[in-house]
DNA sequence: TGCAGCATACCAACTAGTTGGTATGGTTTG
DNA sequence: CAAACCATACCAACTAGTTGGTATGCTGCA
């Protein structure tokens, strides 16, 4: 017989994964300071008993939720289908069309938690800032290896860094989010994101006398 | 005789620029929500009394500071040197040089107020999400000029407009804020601003077979 | 003398975190 | 196999301290 007590549900990590769940919605929303407890609770359907069980502090469960962040997005792209075409530059084209289609909705329903956070806990929570930063540099390295490969096949007439470019484009996405959560227009993220396209094409375009390498050590 | 009291500096708009210059270098450091309102009397050396009478309410100095942060860097950018260069397209690159060349001390000090009290008051607070975005799109409007003298002067390969293009910079900027706040590395702020330096030069360089314009109206 | 520009003292509501307890399912032991 | 034992998951009520905001009074200047 189940008991009438409504919500409970013993299976493993229930309430866990709602309290992990309410706090990317709440915190993109309100940032976390501004993000209470009583609100997480109250959004996941639990108490506060079943709160601090779960997470020690409250700064535990920012950590925290950074990481289930990294792991539901994480699934997202690498389960894409830009990682089927063929030529690396295309690859990262992809890429990039891909982060356009995802722009749909609000501004707290695109943007990104580790972004929002970072501002808050930079100087405030070093265990904060830790989580957003693997969060954010962690996703770059999965753009890393295209770039490389796209500096590789179609070298650009200047010398450009993988690792650089890569963190350029996610700086490119995290500014554009601030840009639309003040004008509150989605727009302004699709517009940047063309620019960023538009530089990659550039940079990896066949430019005017394309300085031909000497090669003298193997003629 | 001065007053044994210390602090007391009746001049005027003395309390009120201190609280907004306390306001300017919390807020940037912690966030909005976290700045209390004894954090700002503390720093700025006055009493809750001080703080009351010259704003109705915490929001309402969010709303001022950002209002003096537009002030205060407009300022400093109407005076900058870069405006007297001739060629529109060199002035733009000017400000973007001077851009890094402010990339001095910790994130806190570099990054951008609008940009930091978006995030966390763009749901909540529409009086505060508005002041940074009059502050942010304030100053791209500065910058649009140029670009659009650029975009006349020297014609991309590709149709661009000066304001998105404008706005892509402080996207950028805004987006290296956030990566150097993560990773605690000023320098990653120089490499994105290095990015669009580049874009805007590729941008604008003659291209491969610059599609000379047929000119039907004035032959 | 009136009023801008403060200071002091205070408060109600809220905040993160605590306490003591219950329900449930698995594991050990007689 | 069942009773005893125990760990996990959760809950309701409480607390010490903090928060934005207020009420009221003082003080130097025009």
């Amino acid at each position: 017989m189940l008991p009438a007590t409504g919500v409970r549900t013993p299976r493993n990590g229930s309430a866990r994964t709602r309290l992990l769940d309410a706090a990317v919605a709440l915190i993109r929303a309100k940032g976390l300071t501004a993000t209470t407890v009583d609100d997480l609770c109250a959004a996941a359907g639990v108490t506060k008993g079943a709160f601090f069980h779960h997470f020690d502090t409250k700064e535990r469960l920012a950590v925290a939720a950074a990481e289930h962040w990294s792991e539901t997005t994480g699934a997202v792209f690498a389960s894409a289908e830009y990682h089927d075409i063929a030529d690396p530059l295309d690859r990262v084209l992809g890429y990039i069309d891909l982060r356009a289609d995802l722009i749909r909705g609000t501004p707290a329903e695109f943007s990104c938690l580790a972004g929002t956070m970072t501002q808050e806990a930079f100087e405030s929570s070093p265990a904060v800032r830790d989580a957003c930063a693997a969060s954010i540099f962690g996703h770059t390295a999965t753009l890393e290896a295209d770039l490389a490969a796209a500096i590789a096949a179609h070298p650009p007439a200047v010398k450009v860094n993988a690792a650089s470019l890569a963190r350029h484009t996610q700086a490119v996405l995290q500014g554009a989010f601030i840009l639309a959560k003040a004008a509150d227009d989605p727009a302004l993220v699709l517009d940047s994101i063309e620019h960023v396209r538009r530089y990659l094409q550039l940079l990896f375009s066949p430019r005017i006398q394309p300085p031909v390498p000497s090669r003298k050590k193997r003629p």
